[in-house]
DNA sequence: TTTCCGTATTATGAATTCATTATTCAAATT
DNA sequence: AATTTGAATAATGAATTCATAATACGGAAA
């Protein structure tokens, strides 16, 4: 039998807002008018003031006092700051998820690499991302830490928004599968060392790419 | 001439509960009356609980829907995970750092940490944590990355409750002395990669010391 | 006595109301 | 014409009110 969870609802607002942010119906810089959100959502201000501040302490939005909230803009400092830190996260994940694998673990990032890498010689971007993505999480998961967890998924969430250009350079491309091969390699070592200096390594590509979309602000 | 800035009442809120649950006057576990702290800082309910949704996603407290908020216990478990995440950020705030660090800066924390060193010889133990938190703000502070600062800081709210036990070991003491010497001729050497290995292996030592306070629950 | 049930009380969740601060826009002054 | 002033409007901040769910308590039944 199922449990009923009873959820509040500010935080299912701030799940809709954050979806609105994702996928761009808010843009950056854009101020949210309360009473409009009221309304889409059918909910009274308090909710949903409750909400924006939630987001606000997320980084998502920023609260200007008696003048309302926006969406917060992404810099391009900013975003090579995001960057370094997931870098840093990902790299202990790395470390720790070397300590928790277990064989069929590492039997699923085998054939996910294998997958990814399919994508790849056919070119096929967006469903390479999805792989590779879903190879990220796995040794994430593997931390077995839920602050780190929890840590990475909110300034995952803050560049969320960026969408990479379908052009990405097929150097970066080339040197981020050459990563991931490395990747395996120290997973299936267990070098829990080697597999964090990778990772921490293997963020930086992502960067340049992520300028070249159109939601950077110069500051 | 200096401007004034308004600041929103749910922050100033947040701010006192964030000192309560910090010098130990909201104790873990305990659970939160809504009506008695807006009677103690004059407010009504809706900044308060506002100010407990920000907490919420800081995690410092946790919300149990139609009953209320309470201080989130620790756990050593919880302890732990933090710590290794903290140590990661400090890990990054020292390569950064050494790319960003003056002379002058280099000649401060030199300073701080010969005045740290007295207070270890003199075995004195608060003055000891004083100082070697402030070199530590000094490395985070010149990683000139304010995405690291605002995660570094957030953690480490959680577990500042924590009472650190006068009864050091010493060979723990020690060893983070010891630490702590090859900190600054990492600094000294402007060397990242290795300042940054010893910031991540630092903060282990912490952890057995924590255990001993009596805040910390068992699961 | 212990357990169960139902009512009374209290606390929380959410909507509404009120107060205050920005913003807009037209008129007046330079 | 450009800038400034001030009233009207709209939006935000915070208190209050209302609705609902949880807790506490007291009596009845086993």
């Amino acid at each position: 039998m199922e449990k009923i969870q009873p959820r509040s609802l500010y935080l299912e607002v701030a799940d809709r807002i954050r979806d609105l942010i994702e996928q761009g119906s808010l843009l950056p810089g854009e101020k949210i008018a309360e009473k409009a959100l009221c309304e889409t959502f059918g909910v009274s201000r308090t909710p949903l003031r409750e909400a924006l501040k939630v987001l606000t302490s997320e980084g998502l939005v920023e609260n200007l006092p008696n003048r309302g909230s926006r969406v917060v803009r992404l810099t391009r400092r900013g975003v090579k700051n995001t960057y370094d830190v997931m870098g840093a996260l990902e790299g202990l994940s790395g470390e720790l998820a070397c300590q928790h694998l277990t064989d069929a673990d590492i039997e699923e990032i085998r054939r996910l690499h294998q997958l990814m890498l399919g994508h790849y010689q056919r070119q096929e971007l967006a469903p390479y991302f999805e792989v590779n993505q879903q190879i990220h999480e796995r040794i994430l998961a593997a931390s077995n830490n839920d602050v780190l967890i929890e840590m990475y998924n909110n300034l995952s969430q803050r560049v969320k928004r960026i969408r990479y250009s379908v052009e990405m350079g097929s150097a970066n491309w080339a040197k981020a599968v050459a990563d991931h091969e490395a990747m395996l390699e120290a997973i299936e070592a267990r070098d829990g060392k080697r597999l964090g200096d990778i990772l921490r390594a293997h963020l930086g590509h992502k960067l340049e790419v992520a300028a070249v979309s159109g939601i950077i602000d110069e500051e």
